[in-house]
This record gives C-alpha cells, structure tokens and sequence, in this order.
RNA sequence: GGGCGCAUAGCUCAGCUGGUAGAGCGUUUCGUUGACAUCGAAAAGGUCUCAGGUUCAAGUCCUGAUGCGCCCACCA
C-alpha cells in the first residue's frame, strides 16, 4: 500500500466497478420496501457547481438504503432548460452577428439541439465524478421523445378536465428575451428614476412612465380623496402631445392619496395596477408598446421609437408645450426586470395558455396538512410552502421561445382569418401579416400554407381564435400553436414520467421515498410536482421532502461569478479527490443553515481520508508481521465471539456498536452532519489515537486476539462511513481481508441493534 | 407592507427534550526515522449580542431591544 491515499489511482476504476456491475441497478423484488429518490434535474449542458455537489446528500441516502437491503433507485436526468438554453445559445448568435430573428423556428431548434449535443453529457460525467451512485441505465433527459410526448398528454389531459384555458392578460413580457414569464420568474431591483409630475387636464399627477400617456384610457384616486371626488364618473380632457385626448375618472381603493398629488393615469395594457383597475371599473385597453419595446402606431409620430428614446422625446415635447410642471430626480423604486437578462420587464397584454391552479393547489395542500408528504427539516418551509399554494395565481405556462415541447393546439386557418403570422418565405424574406391576407390570391404575392408553415417564426392568435387540442398532426388547414411549454410545466411531472417510462418502474417506486433540493425551488419544483404529481396519479410524488443548505464562501457570502468566490466542484476532486469535497460538505452543515464551504476544510477532510488510509494500511501491515496469511484469517465473531479478555478490547467493540445505532439514528433523522462528526470523531480520535497506539504491539502477535478485533471494528467503521467517503472506504474493503467477497457498496448496514451482520 | 431565520473561542459552526461551554481550521510549545508531518502530545483563547422574566438551575424556555441575512407582496 502507498503511504497516502491517492485518490486518482482509484476513483475512476472504482466507479466503473460500480456501475458494470450493475450494483447502481436495483433489482425490482415486490416483497421488499424500495427506496428511490428522483435527481433534481440539472441543466444538461451547465458544468456543475457546489449546488450540484450537493446531491452528496441524496447519495448518502441511496447508499445507506441500499446497504440496507432496499432496492434502491436514484435515478438521474438532464434539462434541456429552455429560456437558460436558448438565452446562451442567442448570445452565440449575437457574437456572430445573428439573431434569432433570422430563422424561422424549426430552423432554429435545429441549431440549439446541435449546440446542445456538444456537451451534453458535461454534467452527467461530473456526476460520476464524485461518485454519485445513480442508475445511469435510466437517465433521462427532458427533451428526448417519449418524456415530451407524455408531456402533450399531460397538457391534452388538463384540457380536457377543464384546467386549461387561454387568457388575455398583463403578463410579465422581456422584450429582449421575447417572451412572458411567470412571476417567479422576474426579479425586482431598486432603481433610482427620475419621477414626472406632469399637467394633466385639470390636475397635476406623477409618473415615472410618461411615454405610456398613449395608452392611458383613465384617471384614478381614492374614494375618501376629497379633492378629486367632484370628478368621480366625469369624462376629463387631456392634452397630450399628440393633442387633447379624452379619459374617464375614477376611484379606486388601490391608489394612495399620499403618493405624489394623489392621482394616478390609468394606463391598463401597460401596468398591473391598472389593469387591475381598468378591469374593475370597465375602462377600456389601448396598447401603446408592442412585443419588441417599441411604441405601436397609435403614439403617432412617435411610433417605432424604443421605450427610453420615446421617454426622453416626450419629455423633451411635454417640457415644450409646458406639460410638465416638475420633475423629482431623487425618485428611488423598485423595478421588475427580466431574472436572465436584466432587462426592464414591459408589462404587456397577450393571449396566453394559463392552468388553473386553485384545485391542484389545494389537493398539495391538503397532502402536506395531513402528512403524506412530509417537508423536513424545518417547519418553517412548510409555511412558506402554504402560504405560496395558499395564495396562487394561475399559471402561465406558455413561452414565446423555440427550445422546449410546442404546445400541441391547432389554429384551422379558414375559420381564423385574423391569425398574424410572421415567418420566412423560401426567398428568404422575412413577412408578416394577418394570415387570409396573405394566402389569399392578389396581384401582389400570395403565399401557401406550407410556405408559411415551414418559415414559420411566430404566431399569434386572437383570443377568441378556435382550436383544437391534438398531440399530432391533424392534417389539413392547420397551424400550429408556436408557443412552448414553461420549463417548468415539464419538470413538474418529471418523478411521475421517468418512471413511467420503464414498465413496472411506476408501480413499484411511485411515490418516491424523499426528494432532496434547496428551498429557492420550493415554489418553482417542488410545490408544482406535488400539484401535477397528485393530478396525474392521485398520490403524492414524494413521502418527505428534504430541503438541504446552501453552499456558502467562509464568510458566508454565496457564491457568484461577478464576486469571485466560487469553488468548482470539480477543481476540488482533482486536487483533494471526492470523498474529500463531499464530506466536508456535509460535515459541520447544520440543517437548515447555510453550509460554509472552504478549500481548508476541504484539505481537512483529505487528510482524514488519508488517516482511514493509514489505518488500513496499519492493519495490513501488522497481518504481515503476525505471520497469518489471509486466507485462514480468524475474524471475529466467528468463535471467540465471548472469549475477550482485554478490557480495551471490549470497550472498542461496545463503542462501535454504539456508533452504528447513533449513526444510524442520526440518518433516520437527516442529520448527516452529526453522522459525519461521530464518526470522523471515533475514528481519529478514539480508534486511532487511543485504542490503535495502547495496543500497538498486540496486533502484530502470531496468535492473534486483538487484530480481528482492530479489523472488526475497522470493518464496521467503513461501513458506516461508506455513504459519505465511497472511493477511499470501497478501496480499503476491497485491500484488506474480509469475510464475504463483495464489494462494499453492496455490503449489509451495521446498524447497531446487534443483530448478526453479514458481508 | 406581511413573514422568517441567525447572533456561542481569531475564523466557520455544533450544542436536539434546560443541569456549571464543544469541534474543525488557525495560533503557541514540545515530540516523532515503522500506519499517517496529509502525524502525535499539550496549551492559550468565550460576562454564549444586550435588557428583563420563568426556574433550585438558562447558551438552551418567554418578552423586548440592537445588529446581520432571507422570503413574499408592492411602489403610479
């Protein structure tokens, strides 16, 4: 044996052992429990990171259970990550001086699907990496075709039962990304803006979005406001710079008589407050910004100008014709942008496909109220979690990319001649216009239906549009919804179509025993699994939801790009090997708290692994001095089970059994960390450092009694410690002499109570 | 605006059902050619944020304050 452990010599044999062998397989057997958690599916193509290193959590878990007996089952998977995907993609394309408005669709998920394929399997070979014990014979990724097909049922199902329907409302739209997001998928930023007061007919009001003036149908205030209620129902005139315009007055509970003068321009296509009140009180929509941020032909000269050019233009028109009576530059508010690009989210009125989540939310209530699914650790999520299914919107589901499972609805073409299309023609040439335009046979250019179908970019139809749900093909005069599913809407039923994709997988596994993520997915992942699981299936997804920390630097600042302070994972293997990175991860992590990670305590653990190295390699070296070969190694238990004399002896071999039943207790209750600590403790402190230095010279004795038990405990101690440190505790097993020749992943759990271990 | 969490040794954190403070890293001293310097032995270092309260007894329970962090909603 080496004097160190190197981990590099063995970590890639090691994981090929496991994994040929079938030993990450689980062999379906009805008259025992199974075990199986379900991989958080990490973006296929993304290198990983810490978050990721910590499905070391979901693996101790696995290789305990397995060690138990179960059939166990963790089962892997990739996200093609939709918005994430196409967004790196556009960059690419911007570098080389494209866009994704020069291909029509198909085209384009052509292209991603290629750039895709470079590295698809990144993330599945860093898994492997750190030993992840899953079963690759059942990876999945999310586009592959029998997941997306199941996915169009899903969405057919929905339909049918009357939880799908399609909806003209405000949504949160990224002019840049071109398309909506749901509201988590926004995030807001404080922002200092310069904040108008503008003349506005008889009053003076504020606003920070003058350019929206187009688009304004009303004014608003508070019924108790005295000074505007002689105006309440009374049509008002406005100038505007376009010239006087007319807008209806109303009260409303929303507005705030302390903000700015205590009245507000009613904008409905462009902001949610009004919109909300445009709906309460009748007021009419008028768009003034379309889907690339630029002002629509109702601002008149002022038409195809960007929002922030339009600001300054009508700012700079308002200040000529004494429009405005003053600005506050010291304005500070907060601002939705889009989470993946920063741009400033435009509000924005389209027909969307919305699910009803009120009923689904509720069956995910109720599951969680009355215990068939369990969120540990802390009850504090379980709040979080109520309160968000509690307080639901419906979910917009549809995203105006190409990367993801088109949304299987068909426009027939005769019976909607308003459909406006915009595709490109086989010359190249970019068109749009109201589909009977250009089918339709004039002078100029006409155009046929698989033309415009194949250039096809984008589609949008009325709402009151007809359509048929189908996941094929109808034939005929039809096009096809070109909106995609939400990312999301996918993976919310990811546990339930992996595993029915394997015959008899679904039956057996489902509900699947934890699943194990960071609570920022709480809402996004796992909230939507339990709704869709549940609907789907009619049982919960999961019996216990285990929410882990997050990976923090020493300081305990996350770790980001822009700050500097990320550790890659794999960096971390490469230098101190992976059972080094994965128990300092789970050692010191207490649940609930984030997890400070550093490359010190990483080293620690190294050396830790190279003191169970060490062990070893004292246990082997003293057999070879005491002359016994290894094949008539006497172990214990075998007849000098009540023969000890040595009181060390004895108190080593109660200690141990008292650690397997303490570790054990602690993985019952998810806490790994005191796992980890108890036994890295006995093991350097008591093993090595007491029993191992008293007892030096007994081991190497020709007529052993203490070195069986030195191995016994040693035995036990790699068992205990295999779920947390495979590599180095797997190479020590199959080093030394042992009773049964198995590998260590497939040995028996000591778990203390006693009972006869075998293996 | 609503809600939540944290505050213990220089640093990162344990301390679960209340019984006179613990670990790792770091620091200091000493040791070690046969398992391991990726080591061993020892030491220094804490009015457990503050103020009240409950209790025979509080880092541990309760109330309040301060500081830091987070989530949700929202800002015309």
């Amino acid at each position: 044996m080496d004097k160190t452990f190197n981990p590099h010599q063995h970590e890639e044999r090691i994981y090929r052992m496991w994994e040929s062998g079938g030993y990450l397989t689980p062999q379906i057997d009805i008259s025992k429990q199974p075990f199986s958690i379900i991989l958080p599916l990490p973006n296929a193509n993304d290198p990983m990171h810490m978050g990721h290193a910590l499905f070391t959590v979901q693996d101790i878990l696995a290789r305990w259970h397995r060690m138990m007996g179960d059939p166990t089952l963790w089962l892997p998977g990739g996200d093609h990550a939709g918005i994430e995907t196409q967004f790196v993609f556009e960059k690419k394309l911007t570098k080389e001086g494209k866009s994704r408005f020069d291909f029509d669709r198909e085209t384009l998920f052509r292209m991603i699907a290629e750039f895709v394929e470079q590295n698809k399997n990144v993330n599945r070979d860093q898994m492997k990496r750190l030993g992840f014990s899953l079963d690759w014979t059942r990876y999945h990724y999310s586009l592959e075709p029998e997941i997306q097909k199941m996915v169009l049922e899903t969405f057919i199902r929905l339909h049918k039962d009357g939880y799908v329907y399609r909806a003209e409302r405000l949504v949160n739209f990224c002019t840049k990304c071109g398309t909506a997001f749901s509201d988590l998928e926004i995030k807001h930023l404080e922002r200092q803006d310069p904040l108008y007061y503008i003349r506005y007919g008889p009053f003076v009001l504020a606003t920070t979005r003058p350019e929206t003036k187009f688009g304004d149908t009303g004014v608003a205030f508070h019924p108790a406001d005295k000074r505007y209620r002689k105006y309440l129902g009374k049509e008002i005139e406005v100038m505007g710079v376009n010239g006087p315009f007319r807008v209806t007055a109303v009260a409303d509970e929303a507005i705030d008589p302390e903000f700015g003068t205590g009245i507000e321009k009613v904008t409905p296509a462009h902001d949610f407050l009004d919109y909300e009140i445009a709906k309460r009180h009748g007021l009419p929509f008028k768009k003034a910004i379309d889907f690339t941020g630029r002002l629509t032909s109702v601002t008149g000269r002022f038409a195809g100008m960007k929002v922030k050019a339009a600001r300054e233009a009508v700012v700079a028109e308002m200040q000529k014709m004494n429009l405005l009576e003053r600005i506050d530059e010291n304005y500070v508010h907060s601002v939705a942008v889009c989470y993946r690009c920063g741009t400033t989210i435009e509000p924005m009125l389209i027909p969307q496909w919305y699910v009803k989540t009120k009923p689904l939310a509720k069956a995910a209530i109720d599951a969680v109220k009355r215990g068939s699914t369990r969120i540990v650790p802390l009850k504090r999520f379980e709040k979080m979690y109520f309160e968000w299914l509690e307080n639901i919107e419906d979910w917009n589901i549809s995203r105006q990319i190409v990367w993801g499972p088109r949304i299987p609805v068909w426009y027939p073409v005769d019976k909607n001649p308003e459909l406006e299309v915009t595709f490109i023609d086989k010359n190249g040439a970019k068109q749009n216009g109201k589909i009977s335009a250009l089918l339709e046979n004039t002078d100029k250019q006409a155009f046929t239906l698989s033309e415009i179908s194949q250039g096809l970019q984008q589609l949008r139809a009325p709402l009151d549009a007809e359509f048929i749900v189908s996941n094929t093909d109808p034939g005929g005069k039809y096009l096809q919804e070109t909106d995609t599913f939400d990312t999301w809407f996918l993976s919310a039923q990811w546990p339930v179509n992996t595993l029915k994709s394997k015959p008899g997988d679904f039956e057996y596994f489902y509900p699947t025993s934890v699943l194990d993520t960071l609570w920022d997915i709480l809402f996004f992942w796992v909230a939507r699994m339990m709704m869709l699981g549940i609907y789907l299936t009619g049982d919960v997804p999961f019996r216990t939801v285990h929410i882990h920390s997050r990976v923090v630097d020493r300081q305990g600042q996350k770790m980001s790009k822009s700050k500097g302070n990320v550790v890659n994972p794999i960096e971390m293997v490469d230098k101190y090997g992976a059972d080094a990175l994965r128990m300092a991860l789970i050692y010191g992590a207490a649940p609930g708290s984030d997890i400070a990670l550093s490359e010190e305590k990483i080293r620690g653990m190294r050396n830790f692994a190279n003191k169970l190295w060490n062990i070893g390699r004292f246990i082997s070296g003293s057999l070879d001095q005491s002359g016994i070969s290894a094949g008539d190694f006497p172990f214990f238990g075998d007849d000098r089970k009540n023969k000890l004399k040595n009181p060390d002896d004895k108190r080593i071999l109660s200690e141990i059994n008292k650690l397997c039943a303490v570790v054990t207790r602690n993985l019952e209750r998810y806490r790994f960390s005191d796992a980890a600590q108890d036994i890295y403790d006995f093991t350097w402190h008591r093993l090595a450092d007491e029993y191992l230095e008293i007892n030096k010279e007994r081991f190497r004795d020709s007529n052993p009694e203490a070195l069986p038990v030195l191995l016994h405990v040693f035995h036990r101690i790699l068992k205990l410690l295999h779920p947390f440190m495979p590599f180095v505790t797997e190479v020590l097993w199959e080093t030394l002499p042992k009773k049964y020749d198995k590998p260590l992943v497939l040995s028996s759990w000591p778990s203390g109570s006693g009972k006869p271990v075998k293996g």
